[in-house]
DNA sequence: CACACTGTACGACGAGGATCGAACACATGG
DNA sequence: CCATGTGTTCGATCCTCGTCGTACAGTGTG
C-alpha cells in the first residue's frame, strides 16, 4: 500500500526523453537555474539540499526554479526527512540532448 | 568617404566572442529563431534573403527576430540591393560556445 | 516619375514568467 | 507538546518579450 507521503506527492519528475527542446532551453535560459545546475555538477549526487544553495532569491522563488528544473528533466529530487536532496540527471539528459548540458555548464562566464 | 548607405547603418553585428551565454541561450530559446537557424544551416551562405523564409509571423516580427539573432552573434547579414542576405556564423559562434549550436540544431524535434 | 518590393522603426497590446510575502505542511529536537 | 527548520503553494505584482498594424526608407523596374 504504497504510503507515499503527502509531501512526496508534489514531486512530479519529467522523463528527459519526453521533454521538448523548447522546454529544455527555457529551463537553461535562466541564470539562477544555471547556477543551481553548476552547483550540482560540482558536488556528488544527493549531497545538496535545496536550502544549501546560495541563491539571490527568496525560498519561494528558489522552490519555483527547482520545480522548473524537475519539469525539464534536468534534476531529480528525493525527500530525506525534512530536506529535499538533489541530483543532476546528467546521463539521462545527455541522452536526450547530446552536448547541450556540457555546452552550457562548461562555459566559463555566466 | 565611406559612403555607407543609410540602410547599412542599421546593421550592427555582435562579436560572438563578446556575447554572454545568457544572450545566446535567450536567442536560441525561441522556435521561430531556431527555425531560421535551421534553414540557414541547410543552405549555402548568402543565399537566403529575409523574405524567403517561411515563418508563421508577420514581416515586422520576422525583422525583430533577425535583429535578435544578429545581436547574439548567431547570424551575419549583408545588403544586396533591396534584399538582405543572411549567413549562419557557425565557426565563430562555435568558437565562443563549443557544442551549443550543434546540440540545438542537430536535435530531431522542434 | 510612379509603382512594386524588401525590410526597418515605432507604438501598442497581451501573455507569460520571475519575483515576493504570507500562509501552510511536514519533520525533527527540545 | 511546542518551537524550529525546510520546502511548497497561493495570490499579487511587475516587467520583459513576442506579436501586430502602420508608417517609413531604400532599391529596382516600367
Amino acid at each position: 500500500m504504497a504510503a507515499e507521503s503527502a509531501r512526496a506527492r508534489t514531486l512530479t519528475h519529467a522523463d528527459p526523453a519526453r521533454v521538448s527542446l523548447q522546454t529544455a532551453l527555457e529551463a537553461l535560459a535562466d541564470p539562477v537555474r544555471r547556477s543551481i545546475l553548476r552547483d550540482l555538477a560540482a558536488h556528488d549526487d544527493w549531497t545538496r539540499a535545496c536550502g544549501t544553495f546560495d541563491l539571490p532569491v527568496t525560498k519561494a522563488t528558489a522552490s519555483h526554479h527547482f520545480a522548473v528544473l524537475r519539469s525539464a528533466g534536468l534534476i531529480e529530487q528525493r525527500d530525506e526527512g525534512a530536506r529535499r536532496l538533489n541530483r543532476l540527471r546528467r546521463a539521462e539528459f545527455d541522452a536526450a540532448f547530446p552536448g547541450l548540458l556540457a555546452a552550457v555548464l562548461d562555459h566559463a562566464e555566466d
